[in-house]
DNA sequence: TCTAGAAGTTACAGACCGGTAACACCCTAG
DNA sequence: CTAGGGTGTTACCGGTCTGTAACTTCTAGA
């Protein structure tokens, strides 16, 4: 019976995505490998029949954030099928949609500062997949016909990273609540050069 | 004897600049304060005799950062008295040698994000001491005669966030190498207005 | 020199952490 | 029905953490 009402989900997706929540809300070293697996339903045992070690269980869980993050992408393609200009509009909302939802902010940048050692083996993956989503932005602006592609792309991806780190430290009154306004008037400014 | 030298420090002045060190770069839950007060060259009873408990002197840390910037300021001021435009500049050009001396982000910032607890002591001082700085850059836009001075003063706040935090995810060659050209850029736009 | 308070030392409590071993269980494929 | 792999359970190891108690040593000031 291979149970089409996939109800049964298999311990493994549970554990990552328990661990994917809590590490969201209460950061790496604020969540021991025990609360999780209780969350999950399971237990210790079997979290480390599939995950080599709690740092192994991380990158994972980062991997698994940024295979969310192409899912975004692929939305905004396609609800603006071939409109790249429409595209970079809708990363803005959607931006502005995490900022106001979320309150904390993006797993990469926080899992970076909370684990300094600069040999942690999460770090590597951290740059690549930032990289990743540095190079998809700066695409897509380039594609809209932007003049200078990398700076607004630099600049954008800036505000969003800053607004985030903002919102969890000045909270929601503070600088972040501008973010669409300091966005749209820069793309604005782009697109005129 | 009051020692002239001023050699002897009181030690707890030496724990809480050590500690500040400490928890700057390796993450406030990243040293204990057995690893504090070791480095300071004393113990844990003196460290508790003069702090209430590690958020305490994670508190005290904070406030003396917050003294540290003060003194920034200041500096700003008797380097171009009066010219509040200089000393937009001058802010602009210390946070860009911040990025590349540092390495590691604001201690307020990564404070916010290291303890995640929405009722943590630190939070109350953290966001306050943010307002001040906000507030602070606010000011000194307004001096220099921008129109929109906090929508100027809060993408500049963004950005700084976002060069601090970028620094640490993707590196010195990410998002962040562009921060003066994006921060005069901006200053530039907002003196056309 | 005497004294009081600050600082150092040692030991410990109690909790939590990541990670492992041994064993019992269940469920599904053959 | 049966075998075997995935899972659950319990107990444990060694280490680290914050915080405290009791005691000794140092040092500055009268």
């Amino acid at each position: 019976m291979e149970d089409g009402t996939a109800e049964r989900v298999r311990p493994r997706d549970r554990i990552l995505e328990t661990a994917r929540d809590m590490f969201h809300k209460h950061g790496i070293k604020g969540v021991g490998v025990d609360a999780i697996t209780e969350a999950a339903g399971t237990n210790k045992m079997t979290l480390y029949r599939h995950f080599e070690s709690k740092d192994d269980l991380v990158i994972e869980c980062l991997r698994a954030t940024a295979c969310s993050a192409n899912a975004m992408w692929q939305k905004f393609e396609a609800e603006h099928p071939g409109d790249k200009l429409a595209q970079l509009h809708a990363w803005v909302r959607m931006a502005a949609d995490c900022l106001l939802m979320d309150g904390r902010g993006c797993d990469m940048a926080n899992a970076a500062i909370e684990l300094s050692e600069t040999d942690h083996p999460a770090r590597r993956v951290i740059k690549e997949l930032k990289q990743a989503q540095r190079d998809r932005l700066v695409g897509l602006c380039r594609d809209a016909g932007i003049g200078q592609a990398e700076l607004l792309a630099d600049t954008l991806s800036l505000l969003l990273e800053g607004a985030r780190v903002s919102l969890q430290s000045v909270g929601a009154e503070g600088p972040s609540a501008q973010f669409v306004r300091m966005a749209e008037g820069l793309i604005t400014s782009f697109r005129a050069r």
